[in-house]
DNA sequence: CGGTGTGAAAGTTTTCACAGCG
DNA sequence: CGCTGTGAAAACTTTCACACCG
């Protein structure tokens, strides 16, 4: 069907044009894990109006999301989940591989390591560093620690881009600093404090205290709920 | 000082009206984080402005933000940290300790179990639960792991409102059942999926590779690094 | 018919700008 | 003076509603 459609634009090319809202961005990885799942137990097409019901959102929602990247539907059909699927891994850029390096090896990291939800997405854990003699040499989940101070060479020669700051909170900026001066691109900060980073640098926090927080002040709120998810902020 | 300001409203009461959207909490949290660090810095009093600094905000968002609950500040002078930080604390519940108990104790579930964040603000892992006998009588960071069938009798014994799930993706929405049954009112769930949940069951959902895939698009669509000197003309 | 894609309307959040206070 | 608190304006996001398509 893809090939009926008139030429214009290729069907699924981004409008190459406006900045998406975050928070769009943020239900497309929704809308990517509830087709993964579809997908694999079988079912090959759905409508805006099921994928939405399925993660609490309206179906104009869904449609007007998607409508920010390109056109992936057939009218009175619905989507291909294999076509969507691949349309939205192409906007995120996971449709590739993403070597991710690892700053910190405590409790938190070593089960990090483990994760099998990080491989299912496409990223990998290429490279893990502390600081702590005793941790640097063992191998941990099949990963050699690294000493820290090696940092730099490895993102070098592996061209690694996104890094992961899992120590203490009064060593995430100095880890911050040695990840910016490494050439990192994007990091995702598991501890408790706001980085100071320079702009051209991504980041997104994830604090597991904050998450209890905004569900004590849901439950001690009664707050009428917004179904489904919470996307990150 | 709070004893001191005019009488329509007690200083720090909620306008005990309006709905606040979700946003602006999950910046208080924010606020409060920075206000801990602050004052155990040694610095007694902020401005709006200088907290939106360190934040990434405006001052006048920081001022709307507050407005929402009360009023906390002192004209040309700012706030008092100790002040704001008992407020917010009070807005978000967490100045009485909340107990919350844990379904899935594998990787991920034993690091949370040590993890110290929680109890800084105020929470505590009081019980942990798993369906696996090999796991069930262990100890774990000082938690002896209980089987899962004796979820609902702690819940009920403990008086325990909130849960987390770290089980597999697969066996999430069973957890997400027990924890109902239970009669938990909030979930902070760890597993990458949708859960469907009665409406008055608050919910938080944490992916960490969702985490990635934001990051990777960031960086994917990131502008070319801008020249480090800009200036107006 | 069932469903997409999309302008236009409605609703929500952020920023502006300024009166008022200590 | 420096800063808060807050209406009013601007910007942004969601919902509506409908032309069009297979």
């Amino acid at each position: 069907m893809v090939e009926s459609r008139p030429q214009p634009s290729q069907p699924g090319d981004a409008p190459s044009d406006a900045s998406v809202p975050k928070v769009v961005v943020s239900r497309i990885s929704l809308y990517l894990r509830e087709l993964q799942r579809l997908e694999s137990s079988g079912q090959h097409t759905i409508s805006s109006g099921q994928l939405g019901t399925l993660l609490g959102f309206s179906d104009a929602q869904v449609r007007k999301d998607l409508g920010f990247f390109g056109q992936f539907g057939y009218p009175g059909v619905g989507y291909r989940c294999d076509e969507l699927i691949r349309a939205m891994r192409d906007i995120l850029g996971t449709n590739h591989g993403w070597p991710v390096v690892m700053v910190g090896v405590g409790n938190l990291g070593q089960a990090l390591l483990g994760y099998r939800g990080f491989g299912r997405q496409n990223f990998s854990i290429a490279a893990a560093f502390d600081a702590d003699p005793a941790k640097v040499g063992q191998t941990i989940q099949g990963i050699r620690i690294q000493h820290i101070d090696e940092l730099a060479a490895t993102v070098r020669d592996r061209s690694i881009r996104l890094g992961m700051i899992v120590v203490p909170a009064e060593r995430a900026q100095e880890a911050a600093d040695m990840l910016v001066a490494a050439g990192i691109e994007g990091i995702v900060n598991f501890a408790p404090v706001t980085l100071s980073l320079p702009v051209h640098v991504q980041n997104v926090g994830v604090d597991l205290a904050i998450e209890l927080e905004q569900l004590s002040f849901a439950v001690t709120n009664k707050l009428p709920k917004p179904p489904t998810e919470t996307p990150p902020a």
